[in-house]
DNA sequence: CATCAGCTTTGACCCGCGTCGAACCGGTGC
DNA sequence: GCACCGGTTCGACGCGGGTCAAAGCTGATG
């Protein structure tokens, strides 16, 4: 239980940035550091919520199925995001670990209670929450109305945007941007709500136009910005 | 500026159940109810964010567009429910009224000044905010993973769940239970991301079914709620 | 009553994307 | 070297639901 708060990669952007000295060494003494390899699964949806975590790095994805199998991503977790459910007895979704992931996990009672005392962790929680809802219901509108192809090129842009740290599209420089996909085609179809082989065919298309190279699998270069804008509906 | 929280119909089930006497005198000073029109729109996206509000009856749909013109309602909001967009300075969805509505309006910096001094209601706005965002989730994999027929069924079960809560109506298992469709064809096309045509056909699939019954435009009978329930992919 | 506008229903057509099948590619272990 | 395996790409095909068009219904208004 050595190395926790000191030496947190994320201290200044979690929810703990929100809390005085005491309240962090409190919260320090209920933090456990926690791993978790690509591809296992934290919580099932479904099962009790007895812990909630800060995502400290690596990228989880949210999900939910219908009763035949059909996969849906409902979220995308990066480090510094909160995990977990509060204020409710069961996990709604199921959280997996897309990538080597490590977590600083605290009892769910022991949280909430800490909550209460510390109202400028509340209110950050708060505006997060409604920014995540807010994010949500963006892809609604994704999902439901736009095209393969806008869709892809949608989500390349907002995971350029999330590998530059960039807070939005029209920051984009206009030179070639080359970055690696946390994800693998099957995953992006599952966020997407489309199938491995349209996102496929949907990638090599913007490659043949020119708007993207792919040097490997996972790694993408934007050469046309405005052009992937265009494509992805915007502007 | 009379007739306000003494003959509240919401009273028990808005946020303000969490206040007492005294932070509620303070609210009554504030707040001010007003009507909208079915149809009308009260909040656009994209305007500054300077009011919240309490539904008191009606139902009102948050809805965004694509840069074409494609329209996807992200929410519906039921009289109880918190509207707005807190510590944030724009709205990012229109909020438009389905029926006549009547709401009690109060200002965004003065309801954020009164979250921070009654824990009690940020903490109730909180648990709020949670569960609309799981529910929207949810929505993400019914969106963009099932099929006309199962969005359309589900969504008359869900609309009878509502009625049920609104107005006295039988319970749900049991023998046909009758119904008014706050919303048009249109509308619900929005909802489900679906065109009018579509769920006009579907609902006329499930009458012939004997599902349903449609003995008027508006209103929906539920013959076989097994039958429905199947049809949603549930169960 | 007639008129009219908005909503709904129904039919005919078609295209985007899912489905199925097969080949390809890169890393890992033998 | 080889086989293997998960992930990826590509082609062929079909269907669900979008698009277009037209007619029916309902309620408001004069």
């Amino acid at each position: 239980m050595s190395a926790v708060c000191a030496d947190c990669a994320v201290r200044d952007a979690s929810l703990c940035s929100s809390l005085g000295d005491d309240a962090l060494r409190q919260l320090h003494r209920i933090g456990r550091r926690q791993r978790v390899a690509r591809g296992e699964t934290m919580l099932w949806a479904g099962s009790d919520s007895l812990v909630c975590a800060t995502l400290l790095s690596g990228v989880l994805k949210l999900s939910a199925a219908t009763s035949d199998g059909r996969e849906q991503i409902v979220g995308l977790h990066f480090p510094s995001d909160f995990i977990g459910r509060l204020y409710a007895d069961t996990i709604p979704f199921t959280v997996s670990a897309l990538t080597d992931a490590e977590l600083c996990v605290v009892p769910r009672d022991r949280f909430e209670a800490m909550l209460t005392t510390n109202g400028e962790m509340e209110r950050l929680l708060l505006k997060r929450t409604f920014a995540t809802l807010d994010a949500t219901r963006a892809r609604l509108l994704i999902l439901s109305r736009n095209t393969a192809a806008e869709k892809v090129a949608g989500f390349v842009l907002s995971m350029a945007e999330r590998a530059r740290g960039i807070s939005d599209f029209q920051a984009l420089p206009g030179g070639p941007v080359t970055f690696e996909l946390p994800l693998t085609r099957g995953q992006i179809a599952d966020v997407l709500g489309l199938t491995i082989e349209t996102v496929s065919r949907q990638l090599t298309k913007l490659r043949h136009a020119g708007v993207l190279a792919l040097p490997g699998v996972r790694s993408v270069t934007i050469r046309d910005a405005a052009a992937l804008r265009h494509c992805a509906g915007l502007d």
